[in-house]
DNA sequence: GGAACTCGCCAC
DNA sequence: AAACGTGGCGAGTTCC
């Protein structure tokens, strides 16, 4: 088969195996949205009495012809940065100062707390719980799985989108997860891909190092980042305090600059993470607590004792971290974005081609980002034919990119656990002899007739 | 009254 | 030299 009709039958099969996962649908309790789309409203409605009942909000009024609408970021920047002439130093893309939260928060107006979070409030009651309600039949919700839209050839999601419920914030996953039920009965297990889209940049660069990292199991990329970042000795990552530095590493610095970002926004990601500022010089006493005494005394007895040396620092790592750690992958980089200028597309080891007016960072990305998914969708349509030729009562119920929910048959558990395993470490490296790495999933589970707000870790027994 | 836009914010 | 990839969607707003 040539590449464009590999790539054609997976997204046929593909569709087909979504096409199932959609008429299955997921169960939700209506009668908990229902209450707590009314418990969302009273709280809402308290603190919009709270704040229209402060002298902040009085002036607002006082100054504009019409009514005030408070869910307005129109006319709230009007009235921050116009009449009051306030400023912030993050921008709209059109340019205009921004009202999102961190805007709001830095200007120091504690009046702005409550609006910032009657803001978390309706985007909850109004982008999730009302959707599932609109679009429930019979308790069910049957979202729809696109493989047409996205220029990257990875899927979208749509009435309601079930790709992007609160995880991260404990209160909106919480509420928005709690809405979500197995089949009664069954349990809800989610199989995550692990580390995938890193897996699949070593796919496409063979950077030698990247490989060590993700056949060895005893290395670990963000441990070693976090080491170099915060200049730590003796790094254990089962320490409370040096585990939050890998996040920090991991979620500031590897994914970002994989993704194409660049040191200085990559610093202040860091220094939110562990607690300093961007701004004022650190003291002894400020951010997280590390091996009995502060990151800020610690870097200052490293010689960084200010924002802006912390910068300087990042932007070594950045230099070594491409020249000296993974020059193989900038190799690529290069290679891959000449050819794109070169040709006009690119094409994916899946066998898709994508063209069109691209960016450099786009042109990176794409490859990446895609076949990661297909990595998935190969895998989600496997598993169903299995669940089909085994007449098995589980069920694929949702895809996130590199993840998918299944409502269990509890009676099933293993069996289900050993297809999974089977199809994604050695079925799909099989499939694909471009797969040089080891594809690994992560497993989380809920207890019979618990909601998805209540998955946990499965250990492999 | 609908199309198209901006803004903000949720996911990977 | 420049500088974060892919989406969906609600609300507000403007334009036709």
């Amino acid at each position: 088969m040539n590449p464009r009709e590999e790539a054609y039958k997976l997204l046929h099969e593909g569709i087909l195996a979504l096409a199932e996962v959609e008429r299955s649908g997921i169960r939700i309790d209506l009668d908990y949205v229902q209450r707590m789309k009314l418990h969302l409203t009273r709280k809402i409605e308290k603190l919009e009495r709270e704040f229209k009942s402060t002298k902040f909000y009085r002036r607002w009024e006082h100054t504009v012809k019409g009514k005030v609408n408070i869910n307005s970021s129109v006319q709230l920047a009007h009235y921050l940065y116009g009449t009051l002439k306030l400023k912030t130093e993050r921008l709209t893309t059109s340019g205009q100062y921004s009202t999102d939260e961190d805007s709001l928060l830095s200007l120091n107006i504690p009046e702005l707390n409550n609006l910032v979070k009657i803001r978390k409030l309706r985007k909850i009651r109004d982008t999730y719980l009302e959707a599932f309600e609109q679009e429930q039949v019979n308790g069910y919700i049957h979202p729809f799985f696109n493989l047409h839209l996205v220029t990257t050839y990875r899927s979208s999601s749509d009435s309601p989108n079930l790709q992007n419920i609160p995880k991260r914030d404990e209160e909106a996953m919480q509420i928005c997860r709690r809405a979500f039920y197995p089949r009664p009965g069954h349990q809800l297990l989610e199989v995550d891909f692990k580390g995938m889209e890193v897996s699949i940049s070593a796919c496409y660069t063979h950077d030698p190092t990247m490989i060590r990292y993700l056949r060895n199991t005893s290395s670990d990329m963000h441990s070693d980042m976090a080491r170099q970042l915060f200049l730590i000795d003796q790094f254990d990552r089962t320490k409370v305090g040096h585990n939050i530095l890998r996040q920090a590493a991991k979620n500031s610095f590897v994914f970002p600059q994989f993704y194409g970002d660049y040191y200085r926004n990559c610093a202040v990601g860091l220094c939110n993470w562990v607690q300093l500022s961007t701004r004022n010089s650190w003291k002894k006493e400020d951010g997280i607590k590390i091996d009995n005494t502060t990151i800020a005394e610690h870097l200052i007895s490293k010689k960084i004792n200010s924002y802006q040396s912390f910068e300087e620092h990042v932007k070594k790592i950045e230099d070594d971290f491409w020249k000296n750690r993974f020059p193989v992958y900038a190799q690529w980089k290069e290679r891959q974005w000449n050819n794109y200028k070169k040709h006009g597309y690119i094409d994916f080891l899946t066998g898709f081609r994508c063209s069109g007016v691209m960016s450099k960072n786009e042109v990176l990305n794409a490859p990446i980002q895609g076949t990661a998914f297909h990595c998935l969708l190969w895998s989600l349509i496997q598993l169903n034919r299995k669940f089909h030729e085994e007449c098995l009562d589980s069920r694929i119920i949702n895809q996130i990119h590199d993840s998918m929910l299944i409502d269990l048959c509890p009676t099933e558990l293993k069996k289900v656990i050993s297809l999974v395993n089977h199809i994604v470490s050695e079925e799909l490296p099989k499939t694909w002899d471009w797969i040089i790495v080891p594809m690994q999933v992560d497993m989380e589970i809920c207890q019979v007739d618990e909601s998805w707000a209540e998955k946990k870790e499965l250990k492999i027994v």
